[in-house]
RNA sequence: GGGGGUGUAGCUCAGUUUGGUUAGAGCGCCUGCCUGUCACGCAGGAGGUCGCCGGUUCGAGCCCGGUCACUCCCGCCA
């Protein structure tokens, strides 16, 4: 028999009633009475009330005992009598009689405790992970975690995928985020780079024939945090498939997705066949490529109004001449919202960084105006022109943005959940999934002025390769998808270009001469020039999906030992210092910079 | 790199608007009482460089300047 317990803390029913078991767990919460003392047992199952009177020897120990001390416990399964069942706790019909107890290990007083649902400070939090994460709460998103992870295994080998692991210290590569680097000893002044993601080692994959890859992969990228992405670390469900086109990832995912949140969520999917948006038409109608489908709010071009006699509205109408556009959202009767509402959002969006939200609310009595403070710049046939356009009624308001395209977006898709969320009309209890698709294979970039790859270079361009106009770059559009749920973005993927004579010409657009490419990406040129499958796929956010699953707005509440905005991992103490013999090992010297 | 928010007891927070005696509450901790609690109860107690540095003032938790930490956002994240 095992020397620590006989039951957890979360098995004992009427059944072992008059049993004598043992127990063993944290002392989660002490009720002393003096001359009797109630204790919760807990351990990672459950909890189970234990009981001991002061005739006991034990008695004096347990009561000097602090809470979260980890004891085991001896004593007979009882009943507990009438009225004193907790219906809440699921061992609540019995209770144990303590007859003799051990202490495994004390517990000092805590900096946090683990009772109760406060919040606390995440430099606490993070610094006593340990404890934080025997918490209700957390234990449960964590074991969430491991189960989604389980499920999607079993999910992809269901599907035909089998899971391969691919190198963590490979080569650093040009394009994407700031690499994570590892000096080599053994080739002095030369670096590893941890993998960004396994992007090129997939597609290896699939050219050593193995047709459909998956893995639960750790990727590494040094750029700064935000709530939903851990600074330098996460997991993607990689995967990668041969012969197929875009149609056939969307099945693999759709499948997958609708499985893994029926399993794990009672809200309801949207449409378990997710909508496609192409990325023009997210970034016109929603401002941002990731849009949250549970906000009704769309967003109406309107600029031409603007270009009419009969309104006044003149530092528009100014704008609009010298390049601007305008862009309205409209909200649905809010008429009777207190100007205060109003007055909030457009401070609101100063606060953003844009000159603001102007605004008015459709009305009529004898004639259709516009209330509000720039109501009065519209005559009542523009009013009609903007109702019919942006399909708005009496009653609905409309608020305005004038200033560039890319400003304008920004702005609005902001505005957009700021005032939805405003208004609560967003259903919390639905997942709203679709795709965004037909991305541009480049885009300008305003710092160098240089035509850039919009997201992967290794993506297929659309069309055929003999009909592709490489003089207008910008319009070329490339096999090259994300996948968005509630507003989070949890995955790009592509169809890849498996044609290396088309790989060259697409690098050269962005400024790569062939050489570069054979130096930077010699891997892939040359195992593309050995018959290569047309191949794609995609790569999910495991921490996002883990996150939406457990309805978090961070990703530290699902990530057992996160690091904080800094980059530092609190408990370990990491980064840090390291000796100068590892350094001279290295060939490496320090050269901070003296704040 | 930039902007916002926060920082007062071990923890959560009030006090800052309008500067003024010894800075409060709840939880936790310590002591005592208590045999049916499950947020046990009751009584008492300890615990504070008000993040830090500087300034204004007769006087600063409160006002001003700087700085640090945490966090949210922008940039960044093919």
């Amino acid at each position: 028999m095992n020397k620590y317990r006989t039951h957890n803390c979360s098995e004992l029913s009427e059944k072992e009633i008059n049993k004598i078991v043992h127990l063993s767990g944290w002392l989660h919460r002490k009720r002393d009475h003096g001359n009797l003392l109630f204790i919760d047992l807990r351990d990672h199952y459950g909890m189970t009330q234990c009981v001991i009177e002061n005739n006991n020897n034990f008695f004096k120990v347990l009561e000097k005992t602090k809470p979260e001390s980890v004891i085991k416990v001896t004593g007979k399964v009882i009943k507990r009598s009438d009225g004193t069942e907790n219906v809440d706790l699921k061992t609540g019909k019995i209770e144990v009689s303590i007859e003799s107890l051990e202490i495994l290990s004390n517990a000092k007083e805590l900096p946090m405790p683990v009772f109760g649902e406060q919040d606390y400070p995440e430099d606490i939090r993070l610094k006593y992970r340990f404890l934080d994460l025997r918490r209700e709460e957390m234990h449960q998103n964590i074991i969430l975690r491991s189960k989604v992870i389980s499920f999607i295994r079993s999910e992809m080998l269901k599907l035909g995928f089998l899971e391969y692991q691919t190198p963590i210290l490979t080569s650093s590569s040009p394009e994407g985020a700031r690499d994570f680097l590892v000096p080599s000893r053994l080739n002095p002044g030369k670096f590893y780079a941890l993998p960004q993601a396994p992007q090129q080692f997939k597609q290896l994959i699939m050219v050593s024939g193995f047709d459909k890859y998956f893995q639960i992969a750790p990727c590494f990228r040094d750029e700064d945090a935000r709530a939903d992405r851990s600074p330098g670390e996460f997991y993607q469900l990689d995967l990668e498939m041969s012969f197929v086109e875009q149609e056939d990832i969307f099945n693999v995912i759709e499948k997958l997705m609708v499985n893994l949140f029926e399993q794990f969520t009672s809200k309801k999917i949207l449409n378990k066949k997710f909508p496609r948006i192409s990325y023009q038409e997210a970034m016109k109608n929603y401002g941002t490529d990731k849009p949250d489908l549970r906000n009704p709010l769309i967003i109406h071009e309107i600029t031409e109004i603007f270009n009419r006699e009969d309104v006044k509205f003149h530092i528009f109408k100014k704008m609009v001449k010298t390049g601007s556009i305008v862009r309205a959202l409209i909200t649905k009767n809010t008429k009777d919202r207190p100007r205060s509402f109003f007055d909030n959002i457009d401070k609101w969006a100063k606060e953003q960084g844009a000159s603001g939200l102007a605004y008015f609310t459709l009305e009529q009595d004898t004639k259709i105006k516009g209330k509000g403070p720039v109501g009065k710049f519209f005559s009542e046939e523009s009013l009609k022109e903007i109702m019919k356009h942006c399909d708005a009624e009496i009653g609905d308001s409309i608020f305005l943005a004038c200033g560039n395209k890319k400003e304008i977006e920004k702005i609005l898709s902001l505005a957009r959940d700021k005032i939805a969320e405003d208004l609560d009309i967003i259903n919390n209890d639905q997942f709203a999934f679709c795709w965004i698709v037909d991305y541009p294979m480049y885009e300008f970039d305003e710092n160098s002025k240089n035509i850039v790859f919009s997201h992967n270079p290794f993506s297929m361009p659309q069309g055929k390769i003999e009909n592709l106009n490489f003089d207008k770059p910008l319009d070329i559009k490339a096999y090259q998808y994300d996948i968005v749920c509630n507003g989070v973005e949890l995955s790009s993927g592509a169809i890849r270009n498996h044609i290396p004579e088309l790989m060259y010409k697409l690098f050269s657009v962005a400024g790569y001469s062939n050489k570069e490419v054979n130096k930077k990406f010699s891997g892939m040129i040359n195992a593309l020039s050995y018959g290569a499958p047309p191949h794609g796929g995609i790569a999910p956010g495991i921490d996002r999906i883990v996150m939406l699953l457990a309805g978090k707005e961070n990703i530290r509440e699902v990530t057992l030992f996160p690091m904080n905005q800094n980059a530092q991992d609190l408990m370990m103490d990491a980064p840090s210092e390291i000796d100068e013999k590892q350094l001279k090992e290295l060939g490496l010297k320090k050269d901070i910079k003296k704040n």
